[in-house]
Formats: C-alpha cells, sequence, structure tokens
DNA sequence: CGATTTCGCTACGAAGTGGTAGCGTTTTAT
DNA sequence: ATAAAACGCTACCACTTCGTAGCGAAATCG
C-alpha cells in the first residue's frame, strides 16, 4: 500500500475504475481499460495497485461507509433514518456491482476480508447503537440478542437490493419495518 | 441448447465443473480444465454449452432447487423444516460461490434471469405456501403481504450463509424465527 | 535551487484462453 | 443392419491481457 498522499492520480483511477465497471462490468475491468479513461499511464497503476482485484477493492472501499447516527428518541424512526442512509448509498448500481464481485472473488484475500468487515460493520453499527439506546429506553426487552436483531434488520434490505436487484422504495422501509419491530418485543 | 437427452458426458461435465469450482473458484475455471478432468473432448464441452458462463449456470441449476412442502398444522414448524432443507443444501461451499459467480456476471443474461428466478421461487415457494395455510387457520392475519413476509423470512439466512459467508445451526434457525413469528401476527 | 519522488510514454515479451476445422469412432434409433 | 446423431482427438489460430523495462518529464520537498 505505498499510497502517496498527495496524489491526485489516484482519485482519478478510482473514479476511471468505476466509470468502467458501470459500462462493461467488473469482469470485463482491464488495465488498459482504466488507464485510457483516467489518463493515468498503465505504469502508474500498477505502482499504486498491484493487482486489478485491488483496484476494485479500493474503488468500493472509496464509497462513504459509515452513516450519521441519528439518535432521536424513538427506535422506528431511527432505524428509518439509518436504513434510509445506506438505500441512498446501494442505489448506485456500481456499487452493488463492486460488492457483488469483491463477493465472489474475495475469499481467501485478506485485504478483502479487511474491506469487507469494515463495511459490514459499518452496516451493523449503527443499527447496534440504536438498539442499545432503545434498550437503555426500556422500549425493547432486557435479553434481546443486539447482534442477532442487527442481522434481521439489515437482511431484508440487502437482499432485496444486493441479491434480488430491485429498488428499494421509502414504502418498503417503512412496511419491513412494521413487520420486524413486533418481533423485537418493542412498544 | 441441443441438449442430448441420454448424455452421459453431460453429467460428467457438469460435475467436473463443479468439482473445479471446488478447487480454484469459478473465476479461474477454464474449458481446457473441466476437459482435462472430465475426460470429456473440449469440443463437445462447446457443443453443450457456447461459454463458460452457460457452463456454471447450468452446474449452478443443475443443483437441487426444491424442497418438500412439510405442511404440519404448525407454522413455526413448517418454516424450520423449509428453512432447514435449504440451509442443507446451501452448506456445499461450491454452491455458494456458483450463486455468487451468477450473481457477479449474470446481470444481462437471459439465461441466467430464468435460472436466477427460477431458484429465487424454489426458495420462496414453499415458504408462501406455508405462510398460506397458516392463514387459512387463522394463525396469521389475513392483511398480512405473503410476499414482503416471505423476503423478510427467507433474508437473514441469505445474509448469513451468502454474504456472511458464516454457517447456520439448527439454534440459528429457531433463534432468527423466534425474532420474526411475533412480527407476523403469529400466535 | 538541488534532490527525490512521482508520473508519463512506448514499446515489448509471454502466457493463457477462447473457439474452430477436420476427420475418425462410437453409440443410439428404427 | 444401416442411417444418424453424438462423441473423441489433435492440432491450430487469433486475440487479449498482464506485467515490466527503460528513460525522460514534471512536480514536490528541504
Amino acid at each position: 500500500m505505498a499510497r502517496p498522499l498527495s496524489s491526485e492520480a489516484r482519485r482519478k483511477m478510482l473514479d476511471a475504475t468505476r466509470a468502467v465497471i458501470a459500462d462493461v462490468g467488473p469482469d470485463a475491468l482491464t488495465i488498459d481499460e482504466v488507464a485510457r479513461r483516467s489518463g493515468v499511464a498503465k505504469t502508474t497503476i500498477y505502482r499504486h495497485f498491484p493487482t486489478t482485484s485491488a483496484l476494485i477493492l479500493n474503488a468500493l472501499a472509496d464509497v462513504p461507509a459509515s452513516v450519521t447516527a441519528p439518535g432521536t428518541g424513538d427506535l422506528r424512526a431511527d432505524l428509518r433514518d439509518i436504513v434510509g442512509q445506506f438505500i441512498a448509498i446501494a442505489a448506485d448500481g456500481t456499487v452493488r456491482q463492486m460488492m457483488l464481485h469483491a463477493l465472489d472473488t474475495g475469499t481467501d484475500d485478506p485485504e478483502f476480508a479487511r474491506i469487507h468487515t469494515e463495511l459490514r460493520e459499518g452496516r451493523r453499527n449503527p443499527i447496534r447503537t440504536a438498539l442499545e439506546q432503545a434498550r437503555s429506553r426500556g422500549d425493547i426487552p432486557v435479553g434481546l440478542d443486539i447482534d442477532l436483531a442487527a442481522t434481521v434488520i439489515e437482511a431484508p434490505f440487502i437482499v432485496q437490493r444486493l441479491i434480488a436487484d430491485l429498488p428499494v422504495t421509502e414504502d418498503d422501509i417503512d412496511s419491513i419495518l412494521d413487520l420486524l419491530l413486533p418481533g423485537l418485543g418493542s412498544t
């Protein structure tokens, strides 16, 4: 990871990577094409990223992953806000493609593991925080498994967007939360 | 799809495809390697499957997708049975790899769309049936959105297995159903 | 302003892979 | 038994793509 901090070339490369992915998909991406589009020399790309997987992985890690914790006093409002932010990010088809490609190719790559858990925690942490706050307020039972609840909450949206490739509307968020919240023992 | 019905070669090819995937992954799969392992000539493979994607796709479609509808009188028991069957199928790592690869490469392939919805319906139909039976019995409210409920039910397991790459135990099934069933208005 | 780093450019090698032609051999229909 | 379909085999070509060498230009640092 020899990354010169003041590198404008890095930004150009990652942007061009996303552009190429949007056009031909992650599998058909080649270094030459990224070089052509970005105006960055092929050798420079290799100086930054040893392999194409690293390039795509870093383009994925480049998307904003963290969301602002809402902290209204209401669990439902908090979750709707959090999910809404992620849906907005994942609405970009390129993000979906990069994630799928990373999942497909990254099983044993250590750098993939790092970025994968980073994204995963970025999703789950705000949900966990909202749940813990609700627990402090007594809105959900003390015995509730926070981790499991976070999984159950995030899962429908991930499946809808990533697997089924369907858009998720604001109404979808409400409907799904309607189904889930009673199971958490919420008010 | 000129497929000779009585072809033993077809079986050999698909088996070898899975074997190769298990070894090197779907991306590194080559026709030559499948030919070598299966003992089937390379030309024969091309006669059956025009491209490597088609080969992998058919290997994926070859896994048993349908499950037996249980039809006990209890929604929870039905769901546990259904989910258990799918978990057993998805426990094979090769199945996971093929699914991810298909998702990664198949956005615009029409044959992918067919197999994708086929698998999807194979998962959702038994769940829907169980829900409809429960509704007939009056165990869940009439106004419940069956499709949405099916999504919410299948999603945690898909995420756990496909995205997080974690095994799903029998206890996990129970815990997740514990969280979900009250939301469906179940008894 | 000198020194170091970063970047651009042009080729080039090399290897793998896809995909096919042509022809002989085996199996399956009927 | 005879026609037809399916399979095996051996090359072979074309093409893409990776990855690097080598050297000069430009920016940045101190």
